[in-house]
DNA sequence: AAGCCTGATTGACACAGGTCAAGGCACTTC
DNA sequence: GAAGTGCCTTGACCTGTGTCAATCAGGCTT
């Protein structure tokens, strides 16, 4: 890991970061006090950033790479709870957790370059801003609705289902009842965000093809009745 | 459904209510407005609350019964996300979501009492009140948390393990190793809670039973080795 | 070009947990 | 007290998905 110690104000990120919306209502004056205290550090492919359980004294904004939050069963099993990409904040909800520890464990899946925001610089920020408190909540509620939908995903639905909806949500072009899908991650690391093997995923994606609803072609997917594919019509 | 409009100050609820901890920071004055727009609402046991999908303008603070938040698969499977009992609030998260509807059904499972409180006169009270806007992101969070574990139990634990987490969460009274559990629920709800069928509930115990593990009699479990229910060690 | 990774695919097999059907037990209702 | 109803249990059977092992393809390294 590479760190540099502090973020400068005439950093190329300085108005990236502005621009995130948990950030943008700020004053400037306010803005500046915080990013005084964000530190950019750099990931190699395949580090951890941080294990569950380890406390938790700041949350993160990715600039660029890609980081996967994981949960390890104590038989060493992983499961990939989400896969935090370009621009985004994470952990951000463990700034007003009770227990201060990260819920998850954290790895660069590629080489990744973040912003460190401590916690407590950031509660006090919104100690004197109702307007960036109201947007906070807001992130956390969509998250929170998010994993209601994961788990109702993982419950009443079956891994080909589960699937379908993957595929459905990352359509990057479609055409009536055709589509094409772009694989943004590695297709082991999609198998554990659908709680499924690499085996099974490959194996749901052959008998998709089989039955003609789509085509694979290495990381590019062509979908030829989104119909079809769909789990409930 | 029976609907007494409005609440009266005079009435038992009033204090009830008024401790609960998202509204125990309150100014009297801002409480008495709020609890203006709150009204009270009976419900008998089967009768649903509110659909998925359904506008959702209110959040609940639950007064006495118990309340079943569901997800319905298309094809008529339901699996209850959580039960909501005495003195606990629901839905507040949608207070803050973009989609305002109901993420989930509700549905009272015994003969309960519940407090509709508007979403935006709660959203204005905390636009005022940052002490509220913070405990509330607490609350939110520690859902948010609480979510993770259940997609943790959902897909690194098997049905076994689950289930003795849920007996190990509700342990009333412990000595040592050994344990009493009271299941608080009906084992049908129990078992859709832990994503499972009744019958397979029925026959973990069953198994659990015949290894020595504990003993059933009815609601009443008492577990006589509580490291070897442990799921891991 | 040869040798190595890492990731993806395929096949054979195993098993956890679901489905379906039957029956038991405790309550209520008439 | 007969019949009905809701909840739980048990048995027989089935199936989706995991496990294990072998093979393959593509991209790096030397």
């Amino acid at each position: 890991m590479l760190d540099f110690p502090r973020m400068e104000k005439d950093a190329p990120q300085y108005e990236t970061i502005r621009r995130h919306y948990l950030f943008a209502g700020l004053d400037d004056g306010v803005f500046e006090a915080l990013a005084a205290n964000i530190s950019v550090e750099a990931y190699d492919k395949g580090e951890i950033l941080f294990h569950r359980g380890d406390p938790a004294h700041d949350f993160f904004f990715t600039e660029t790479g890609q980081v996967e939050l994981s949960l390890i069963s104590p038989e060493g099993q992983k499961k990939v709870v989400e896969v935090i990409g370009h621009d985004r904040t994470f952990a951000e909800a463990i700034v007003f957790m009770r227990e201060r520890v990260f819920p998850v464990t954290a790895e660069a899946i590629s080489d990744t370059v973040v912003y460190r925001i401590p916690n407590d610089t950031y509660r006090k920020m919104l100690s004197d801003d109702t307007d960036a408190c109201m947007r906070l909540l807001s992130d956390v509620c969509r998250h929170l609705h998010q994993r209601v939908r994961e788990i109702e995903r993982l419950t009443i639905q079956n891994a080909r289902s589960r699937l379908s909806s993957y595929l459905i949500d990352h359509v990057v072009d479609t055409d009536d009842d055709e589509a094409t899908v772009r694989l943004d991650l590695p297709k082991h690391i999609i198998a554990s965000r659908l709680s499924i093997t690499p085996e099974t995923l490959s194996r749901l994606l052959r008998s998709l093809a089989d039955e003609g609803i789509l085509t694979v072609d290495d990381r590019l997917i062509f979908v030829h009745s989104l119909a079809r594919l769909r789990p409930y019509d």
